[in-house]
DNA sequence: AACTGTTACGCGTGACGTAATGATG
DNA sequence: CATCATTACGTCACGCGTAACAGTT
């Protein structure tokens, strides 16, 4: 039994259990891969793959069961690693967020300023998705941090901290005819085209929610997964849009007004994801408590070790920062 | 990096920082052991071991780290090999229960007897100590599962069943002065004087604690970790004793009394104690259910996989069972 | 002197890559 | 015939053990 073994079986089994696929992937030849596994195969006394004719189809269940077992071992190797980085130089790294777009663009840019400054050896680098594809890179460990509000798909082995409250403003052209009610409802909302987030967005569906409670179906003549493509086409008169209160500068977005609509749409929040037994770096947790102070490492450590999801009501207002 | 280097910093952590030690208790040399963990050390760039002189004196704080991701490894291992194990022979292996005298002793013999009939091929061993050794036991992974009340000492990463629960009732010779009281109290049974389990046992606290709220303190004599030796003790005339029912059998027990007591004395619990992130032979599952049909394999899965100890009223009343 | 950890060195196993072979659609 | 897995084989490296060395008590 070998480490190299067990990368070679989850390798294979990422790539579709192609052992051919898998030994490109590892810089290495096939033979090496296939030999390894039978090793492996043969240690144990049982097969790992189903092979018909010369094709593998797929995991017996012992192999499922070893696969997941693979993975958690590489993961602890990976933790191993990290603590050496972390011994060797603490402000030394690298820290990967998977996030949206609204994200990326609105709250975290005063967020990373900050961050870059009090640590400027750490290299950070932001990916971008929706809510299931951030899940996904962090799911697989492309990503350390994942910040959105929820994703459509199940995700066991993550844990969620809640962290930012969102409120939601509603966005017009300017002398735009809601501009001038004293007390916006869902009714008059609805009478004008509206402009989405994408549904695989939590923030797009939410909304629909809230009109459905008032049995309300606004038309909706657009979706996007980027708010700036959002302000964009309400700029220029295409509708009205439902969007983050931070989404918004009065100075920059010009040709946009903003409505306060607190109560119409309850807040969302905004969850940071990340793996459980994952080592993280103490450059790690000073980021998270940048983003909310909520979450400092014991807090953070005490929620990745329960299997429960903390409260919601630990999130927090999003502070107006400077940009 | 490699699965040896992780072996040896495991035995050298557990073996008191001692290389040689470690050596031999792997069967191999001193230096193989010093250059792998030199090599460990150098890869992560970090020293693990505080040497002093040519003495290894302590782990460092990475190497605290490094040998807790190193046991989770090597127990990740041993779950790859049992679930080979599993396959090649649902029916065969091995099962190490830790568990006290009086269990051992009452409880389990009619169970172990019935799982035995039901799997001939499992080597059945049983282990007896006090809950802390129990505990231990379990938490270096010597014994597979652990049943007793529960331990003086804290453990983490131990997840516990509650499985049986345990009414007490008092033993005294025949023909004691107390067989003839009408109702028995706290009162009368302090008496005289009492032999009792010892304090590393629950049931020995639990007890005195009862006496303690009414504020009694009644005379102890003797305690000792063998309900069999207490017996012998109670029949010999030295005092009376608190034992679980199933430990008296009026048939065997020549010489003695039972009187029950459940109105004196609230019923203690056996837990059963287990290793997370550890697999489960199918008939280590078959087991538990035989000791308590509330915990099926998804049951206890969950209850594994949860941080949260299951409440104490899953607890069944032991069921009278045929010697 | 006894014990401990580290360095030096030679041996053999075992992992890897190349080439060849089998099997399948 | 293209694609994929397996077998065969030679090479090289790495892990191991022996021996020698160095630092403590």
């Amino acid at each position: 039994m070998n480490l190299q073994q067990l990368r070679y079986l989850t390798e294979v089994a990422e790539r579709g259990l192609n052992l051919s696929r898998a030994a490109e992937a590892l810089h290495t030849s096939q033979p090496g891969i296939s030999k390894q596994i039978r090793l492996l195969e043969q240690e144990l006394r049982t097969e790992l793959l189903v092979r018909e004719g010369n094709r593998i189809t797929a995991l017996t269940e012992p192999g499922e069961q070893a696969v997941a077992i693979a993975r958690r071992v590489l993961r602890e190797l990976d933790n191993l690693r990290r603590v050496g980085e972390e011994s060797v130089d603490p402000q030394r790294g690298s820290l990967v967020i998977a996030t949206t777009h609204a994200h990326a663009r609105y709250l975290l840019i005063p967020i990373v300023q900050r961050f870059q400054a009090l640590f400027p050896g750490v290299n950070l680098s932001l990916r971008q998705g929706n809510p299931d594809q951030i899940m996904q890179l962090v799911q697989a460990g492309e990503a350390d941090l994942g910040l959105c509000t929820r994703p459509t798909v199940a995700t066991p082995d993550l844990a969620r901290l809640p962290c930012l409250r969102i409120w939601r403003c509603v966005l017009v052209p300017e002398d735009h005819a809601l501009l001038k009610k004293r007390r916006l409802t869902h009714q008059a909302l609805a009478a004008y085209p509206m402009i989405t987030l994408d549904a695989s967005f939590a923030g797009g569906v939410a909304i629909m929610q809230a009109f459905a409670q008032e049995r309300i179906q606004p038309q909706v003549v657009l979706s996007a997964t980027d708010a700036d493509v959002i302000k964009a086409f309400v700029a220029s008169g295409m509708g009205i849009a439902t969007l983050p209160e931070w989404a918004f500068d009065a100075k920059r977005d010009a040709g946009l007004r903003s409505i306060p609509a607190r109560h119409l749409f309850p807040p969302a929040v905004s969850y940071l994801w990340l793996q459980r037994h994952q080592y993280l770096r103490d450059y790690a947790c000073e980021f998270i408590r940048m983003l909310s102070a909520a979450w400092a490492r014991p807090q953070v450590q005490q929620a990745l070790a329960s299997d429960q999801p903390p409260d919601d009501a630990l999130a927090v207002d999003v502070q107006p920062q400077p940009t």
